[in-house]
DNA sequence: TGCCTTTACGTCAACGTTGACGTACTAACA
DNA sequence: TGTTAGTACGTCAACGTTGACGTAAAGGCA
């Protein structure tokens, strides 16, 4: 077992972070050294250090030459540790995956948001694992982070109690909390579905297939149920062979939009969960020469969705206002605000590119 | 002036690190309250807490009920300021724009290799601008960050000599240091330019116009060298109208090409030195109808390059391999390698999808 | 049965910094 | 000129944890 592993889980793995490795690297100087070398006391080394009134000019120059001198720098560990209710500087975020466009401008809009209130970002990619959160979050807890953002992998969330109730800020995003009551912001995904879908049914689809993401994924759900929501609203039949779940990268999107295009009496129109669908249902119906052909609504936006031919058309979602939201939230309690959670549900929004615009074979003036 | 300034430029910016904001928080228990209520000392709770041996299993027991009582959480900060030749377990990633394909997916492919080490990634998005370098940097050291990964928006990188010296690996991506000897992982961006444009050449193009990122940004210089390179071996006068310098977003992209376009000896061929060129020149060639016409090769590849009409021909460098070199040369560092710095330059290569074998007017068959 | 070794505790001080408090000297005011 | 207040220092202990060292008791071996 690995130290500090009662309380972070997170210790349990393998790590550098224990001491070792060659030749012990040369210590850097402290404020000891440089009163030592300035012939003053480390509290006057910290005055100085610290912009604090109570040193003269000629002190001073002579300990910031001491310094200099010495290559002395700070060290925000210790002073975080002896001052009162003093702050890390660090928000932890964890995401899906910091590599996929929706969490890099997440993370980017964070980033922003934090820098106006001098915190750093620890980034992190949950890959929808549960114990990976729990971990991640446990060694941001030993760091004493001064909040988390969290885009969960997880379905429960009580064992963050003990966080929250202990005076961590934890702003949930995408996803809300579950058996946790704290802020979040998220996108209306049942709205959004339902709009897509409402889209389809406007220009006349009556077979609309939906490619959805894991079934125990949240967002997933709530798209699902607008899907559902808007051919109830149609009076539009629910056929289950045209809801397919758990599709979880292009190449599978691509399978089995290959093989509705394939069978006897294949959907006219397509709403994709989620971004890799939507590509990986564009090159089916690129592969199957149809793109113009079968309609396509994709959730989420992304770069180059207007180039592709047709532009694709999507139920967007405003990442730089969630990112923004979230930071603004979370900067908000770190000043002090005690009120009660906020739960912000931002609205996506239709853009037409064309995709979504397709009519169903048998409305196709030129039948093409 | 705020605590910690000196020897740590980054704080002085006024922050929330500073202590405030409404009601104190709730303490957290410490080992001296978990020693208390299981009565023992606290040494015997470090034991415990830490996996070390020395602690007895009904001692333990009662150790570990009262921490869970208690909501015991480890606090890291403690542990390292105590422990001779202890490590922070973060490692500063200071990218160019986390919310850009390349910077992402350098930071997931290095948070990956990081995660190998039980090391947690702090991000920090550059935007080409030295100050906020040089500000995260004092940041990163103050927090005693264990290494840093530094996409440089700096020219010069004398300031980390002492950093260096202090033994803080370093690993420079993308671009490479100067004044100063460490390790680095580029791409050979001269032979990728070179490629991209003998690639136009071999298809006969003769009137090939290069746009280019800020002119003092290292791989721009290398990407116009490549570039001229190719055009002196295969003899053709370079035209200093046909290279333009300081291209920093889509939109300006998109105004230089339709400017080309209107031209009255317009370049036949394109060279797009990084991504947002690539997409500016596209939309100009969309909206004046050219996409067919005039042949195009951006430097990096990105998600749906594919997709496009005709699919973008581009310079590809491997993303995934250099986050990847990152982190295995950087916890190599921090495993104790001693050795002579690394300076790892991959070879892009070219990726053929359409928009690069377009040929000139002249050699078209069809002429469209 | 006695002696030696090992184990399970605990004490003490240290890490690098800062808050609280004290002292001496200087400056300002009456 | 004397008194009071303010400034420029310094000392001491604290933050939460862990390394070094010590002690007592128990177990094993001769």
């Amino acid at each position: 077992m690995v130290k500090g592993s009662i309380g972070n889980t997170a210790a349990m793995t393998t790590t550098l972070t224990q001491s070792g490795g060659g030749k012990d690297r040369p210590a850097r100087s402290t404020m000891k050294d440089v009163a030592r070398l300035a012939g003053v006391s480390v509290k006057t080394v910290s005055r100085v250090v610290n912009g604090e009134p109570g040193a003269s000019a000629a002190v001073r120059e002579r300990i910031l030459q001491a310094a200099e001198r010495l290559d002395y720098r700070h060290n925000l560990g210790a002073s975080t540790l002896r001052r009162k209710d003093s702050r890390s500087g660090i928000v932890g975020a964890l995401l899906q995956d910091v590599g996929n466009s929706f969490s890099a401008g997440l993370l980017r809009a964070l980033e922003d948001a934090l820098r106006e209130g001098g915190l750093s970002v620890l980034a992190a990619s949950l890959d929808e694992e549960p114990d990976r959160e729990r971990d991640i979050v446990s060694d941001l807890v030993a760091r004493r982070a001064d909040g988390l953002v969290l885009m969960p992998a997880s379905e429960r969330h009580e064992y963050l109690l003990s966080e929250h109730r202990a005076g961590l800020p934890l702003v949930f995003v995408d996803r809300r909390p579950h058996g946790l009551d704290c802020d979040s912001v998220t996108i209306d995904n049942r709205m959004g579905a339902k709009l897509a879908t409402a889209h389809l049914i406007a220009g006349g689809h009556r077979r609309i297939a939906m490619l959805s993401d894991l079934h125990q994924i949240e967002t997933a759900k709530e798209r699902i149920a607008g899907y559902r929501a808007a051919l109830e609203e149609a009076q539009i039949g629910f056929d289950p062979l045209l809801l397919v779940h758990g599709v979880r990268s292009e190449e599978e999107a691509t399978r089995v939009v290959a093989d509705f295009l394939d069978s006897t009496d294949p959907p006219t129109a397509l709403v994709a969960g989620r971004n890799i669908i939507t590509v990986g249902a564009v090159r089916a119906l690129r592969s199957a020469g149809m793109v113009r052909k079968v309609a396509l609504v994709g959730f989420d936006d992304f770069p180059l969705a207007d180039l592709i031919e047709p532009g694709l058309t999507v139920i967007r979602q405003d990442v730089r206002r969630i990112g923004a939201e979230v930071g603004r939230i979370l900067l908000g309690r770190l000043a002090g605000d005690n009120g009660p959670p906020q739960h912000l549900v931002l609205k996506p929004s239709l853009i037409r590119r064309g995709s979504g615009e397709i009519l169903p074979p048998n409305l196709d003036p030129v039948g093409r």
